[in-house]
DNA sequence: TGACTATGACTGACCGGTCAGTCATATCGT
DNA sequence: ACGATATGACTGACCGGTCAGTCATAGTCA
């Protein structure tokens, strides 16, 4: 206790700055029910965990720092979360799940197999490589070890699925004629290593060297279904 | 605080533990240099150190656990070490170049490009796939962009290298006409990719679905070379 | 509708534990 | 015997987590 022995009237001024909402504009002022708030609270809150986690990974990365760029008190991000670990394992979930649902959802089951792959290697490039989301895998692939939790639900929710789809995505196409390696379905992370690799590349060396992800990937493919007639 | 303020003679038994040097048996007692001493706790201290920083990450460890590991006390870490910092970096320098040194010896000029490049991933196979050194990779992956000094030099010794060496084998291939894709010569990313997933793969999946590193990147080559007519 | 109360979201000073780095002291090699 | 080497107790900064207190908003009643 004695918190604030004296001082009985706290400073008018400083709740002022939550007022206009801190963070860039969202929200007509007025219009937030309570539940509306806290739903921004707590987005906000992530949206700056993963900007903190990613720039200096879990340990190095101080509470008082997110809720600093959150624009939030620290007793706040614990009526969100209940502690520091569980929160870096619920941000995990709410930013890769929307990610995997968007990519999974390919529904265009017309032309070749190469087409089909391509387009999910450009909505791959466009929503992974290169954003805070490509960060976000560099950074499971750093913390997994120590988040078992975390690394069982990327290998259960993201690997295995990609995996899986990518497998059958071979095999239509060695059925079709179009793949010629036979065995190139019992090693799908072939077909997404450049991929990875192109993540990975962006984090750490685009700015040794630069890398044309979107190009290599082409040249990828070609390798396995053949160069390209047209194009 | 209050810690033991008084006390001026420190109890006289405790450092008797230290004489029979804690760890397993490596030194015979007498012969040694102070040269040769200092040599081995260096190397018994990144030893430890690479143990540590691979299981818990870099903010995470210990000092005292490194110092525990390699049966020293911690003020004799700071006779070999600037600080924490510098002491990963210089880890990092001592494990690596070996290796680098090692891969890259690769002398025999005989037999196909196909045999070159698949000496070169048996030997990285048996030098960096699920060892210990696998795990470093994967640490520099992680803590690189806290550590520019040492993507810094994981780019310019090791990748930098890595990718000019596979160019120009993929060039020897094209010439020799054992490699159809002319653009792989601008991508040699490609060449490696595979041997890199499975680096983080083992590191992170192998206990969900183990994967056969070798099998992946034969099919890999053969997808590069052509299958083999032979086994 | 306007005044009055109840609720709980939010705050931030504080606590206690932890750990990198220091240094007085002890031990060893020559 | 004396400098070089090693030790580990100690310090002080730092940070995760707590909680008493505040106040905007929702709910209630006349």
């Amino acid at each position: 206790m004695a918190r604030k022995p004296t001082k009985a009237a706290t400073p008018p001024a400083v709740r002022a700055n939550a007022k206009d909402s801190a963070h860039a504009g969202n929200d007509a002022v007025p219009a937030s029910s309570r539940a509306t708030r806290a739903a921004e609270r707590r987005a906000a809150i992530v949206d700056a965990a993963m900007e903190e986690f990613i720039a200096r990974g879990f340990a190095a990365t101080r509470l008082d720092d997110i809720a600093k760029r959150a624009g939030v008190a620290k007793g706040t991000i614990y009526l969100h979360f209940k502690d520091k670990e569980s929160m870096f394992e619920e941000l995990v979930r709410t930013v890769i799940v929307p990610v995997v649902t968007r990519l999974t959802a390919l529904p265009p089951p017309a032309g070749s197999v190469r087409d089909l792959v391509e387009t999910f290697a450009s909505n791959f490039l466009k929503e992974v490589i290169g954003t805070r989301r490509g960060d976000l895998v560099r950074l499971i692939v750093a913390e997994g070890p120590r988040f078992p939790s975390v690394a069982d639900f990327y290998y259960r929710e993201v690997v295995s699925r990609g995996i899986a789809a990518m497998r059958s995505l071979i095999e239509l196409g060695i059925a079709r004629g179009e793949i010629r390696q036979k065995n190139l379905a019992h090693y799908p992370q072939i077909l997404v290593a450049p991929a990875m690799i192109a993540v990975i590349w962006q984090s750490l060396f685009a700015r040794h060297a630069p890398l044309d992800a979107q190009d290599m990937l082409r040249v990828h493919l070609d390798l396995i279904f053949g160069e390209r007639s047209t194009t």
